[in-house]
DNA sequence: ACGTATTTGTACGTATGTATC
DNA sequence: AGATACATACGTACAAATACG
């Protein structure tokens, strides 16, 4: 597999396949180290920037995290779950980045919106939580 | 309101900032049209790049969406409500680009992963969703 | 304790492509 | 056709954090 610069998909967008593949095809695997920016520069002789995109890509997919060290392959970490009553309803939504950093969650996590019957809402990080709808209170 | 390069936060973090104080204090509203990247670079003596990195910050936020004309603020949009019955589970994580397109949702919007009690999971965008908890199937 | 190497973060520049007005 | 505006992609440079010897 390639990095074609005269395709119609952008390269960046092509790296970012190539390594998303690797990932759910288990090549890498939750945990793992990525290569350096500098490691797929070298490799496909693309520019560090494409490669830079390529990853911010995957970060916003949740798929990896970037930490001044290196990326990694992002693992799925227990979640605990939570029940909720009848009548309470639950959306998702990106948090801000000040919300982001309050709540503690990671670059890429969606937070779900918990609002029960009487107005009250909780955020909760959708990688940390599972809802279950239970049959009463 | 003004952006200080020799302030610690980076200069793509600050103007995120003030935007997203401009959308959160109202003064951007859903719907209406962001200036020109060019203003931005205009207006605070900044590089492009760095203009960019904001609205891709914002972007990832949800709050604002990108097209080939400009940006402009996200409109919420009317969700629908689907009731789930006990014992459904309900997390949310950010689809990957093959996903995003299948589904059909916009950059920064996470998918909710429904998965109800006998194991079959469901996908829906999360702006365009919520899940209200029901006392039976 | 210190310097060095590695790696990502930030920030500037330039150029070309493409879609819209 | 031309102007506008975003997308992609190359380049460079320096800063900051971490790891290693």
């Amino acid at each position: 597999m390639a990095i074609d610069p005269s395709a119609d998909r952008p390269v960046y967008k092509q790296l970012a396949d190539l390594i998303r593949a690797r990932i759910e095809g288990g090549e890498l695997r939750p945990g793992q180290r990525l290569p350096a920016e500098s490691d797929y520069v070298a490799e496909f002789g693309i520019s560090r920037d494409s490669v830079r995109r390529a990853m911010a890509m995957l970060r916003g997919e949740g798929l990896i995290v970037t930490e001044l060290r290196g990326s990694r392959v992002r693992e799925a970490g227990e979640a605990a779950t939570v029940e909720i009553a009848p009548g309470t309803q639950v959306t998702a939504r990106m948090p801000t980045e000040p919300e982001r950093r309050q709540i503690g969650v990671a670059e890429g996590v969606p937070v779900l919106v918990i609002t029960d019957p009487s107005g009250e809402t909780r955020l909760l990080a959708a990688d940390r939580t599972i809802v279950k709808a239970g049959d009463e209170g």
